[in-house]
DNA sequence: AAGTGTCCTTGACAGTGTCAAGTGCCTTGA
DNA sequence: TCAAGGCACTTGACACTGTCAAGGACACTT
């Protein structure tokens, strides 16, 4: 018991601080490894060395060690699409657009477990999660702002297409025929390189003869 | 005998001639009334009126049941697709194109429950189904067709392009933010036509004009 | 020293998917 | 006509899940 209770021991100093924390990384690294059929509570509670209750001291349910983590996640993906329109001085529209792009589905192939459960409303539903959908909203913001910059206009419709186009590529490769199609992680780095260039060059063909 | 089986009551004619199908029916039936989290077998079963194991005499286990309405969903998918490539002739090649994505995105807002399951490899793993991949390389010839049709080539990322337009678009509708961002089905009908069109009017902007 | 709140445990319950075994009825073969 | 066998389904059990309820150890306040 020297182990568990009293955290003492050198083990529980790196692995045990913080058992909420460590709810929340047992279960992004369940969802990463073995999906999310294989995420319970009670296997995370497992992993993290705590009896099957433990969790429910730190979330309300299932649903809401789901929600921080799609939280999370929103807000990563925000800062990465921010940091791409950053770049709109130093690479020019097309330059950044394509930045942009390539962050929205790197970000959805580089943790496609999280990607999962963030566009899957039958898992968590945003609507009741106050910080998710904030940070939902920033994401979308964001698009927002990449649109008006290469545009220059706010349009529902043209956002709708630059968010359908990187979205639609991104769930595709993850869960519908493309990633089938394309076996191995260069196969689809490269299809991804191919199609996002084309996306651009298309609704910026003035600018892509100019590159 | 006369019917079936000897279930010679009034109600056994209307409900019950083929538990196989009553099975899929009542399985679509909840998929879209209350969600894939509400699908459980044992509900099917209650509703069709058997036993819990029963639906097992029928399909090897959930999966099974939930790749059978995938199939016939993609199949519906691809006539669908299909018909919207037999009007290229009458309708020219821009009417065509907007005919097939009206089909894709109508199909998906038409039957969300059944969309969801048809892009979800956790919840139908389609390697495990032939039936399954078969009708769903269908939907994507038919996608390639009107590529084909449209760019007077098939190129792998022309497709995929076109691809992600139409099935990012019906995800963010039904699963993603837009959907929430645009409350009522008329909007929503509203949203899809303009955001077809300029999508049509991008990657056809010579037709754009002649139309 | 007593009380109080925090963090966690143990125990229970209904619900699930699935395996194993049993039951009733129809068809078939002689 | 009647026994044999198979088909369609039922009953029962098991391990697993999320969640509710209650208890128990410990630190802190007063």
């Amino acid at each position: 018991m020297s182990q568990t209770t009293s955290r003492s021991t050198s083990q529980a100093v790196t692995q045990a601080p913080d058992l909420r924390r460590r709810i929340l990384d047992a279960s992004a690294a369940l969802l990463e490894s073995d999906g999310l059929a294989a995420l319970s509570l009670r296997e995370v509670a497992r992993r993290a060395g705590v009896s099957h209750q433990a969790p429910y001291h730190h979330f309300k349910d299932r649903e809401s060690i789901l929600a921080e983590l799609v939280t999370e996640g929103f807000e990563r993906l925000a800062k990465r699409l921010a940091h791409a329109n950053d770049q709109a001085g130093a690479l020019g529209a097309r330059g950044a657009l394509l930045e942009s792009c390539r962050a929205y589905v790197g970000f959805a192939l580089g943790y496609p477990g999280l990607f999962r459960i963030m566009c899957r409303p039958e898992v968590v539903d945003l609507s009741r999660f106050e910080r998710a959908q904030a940070a939902s909203d920033q994401a979308y913001a964001e698009l927002e702002r990449m649109v008006v910059l290469v545009h220059r206009r706010a349009d529902d419709a043209l956002i709708s297409q630059h968010w359908a186009q990187v979205h639609g590529l991104a769930c595709l490769i993850l869960d519908g025929g493309l990633g089938v199609r394309l076996p191995g992680a260069r196969a689809r780095r490269e299809h991804v390189r191919q199609s996002l260039e084309r996306y651009v060059d298309t609704v910026l063909p003035g600018l892509a003869m100019a590159r």
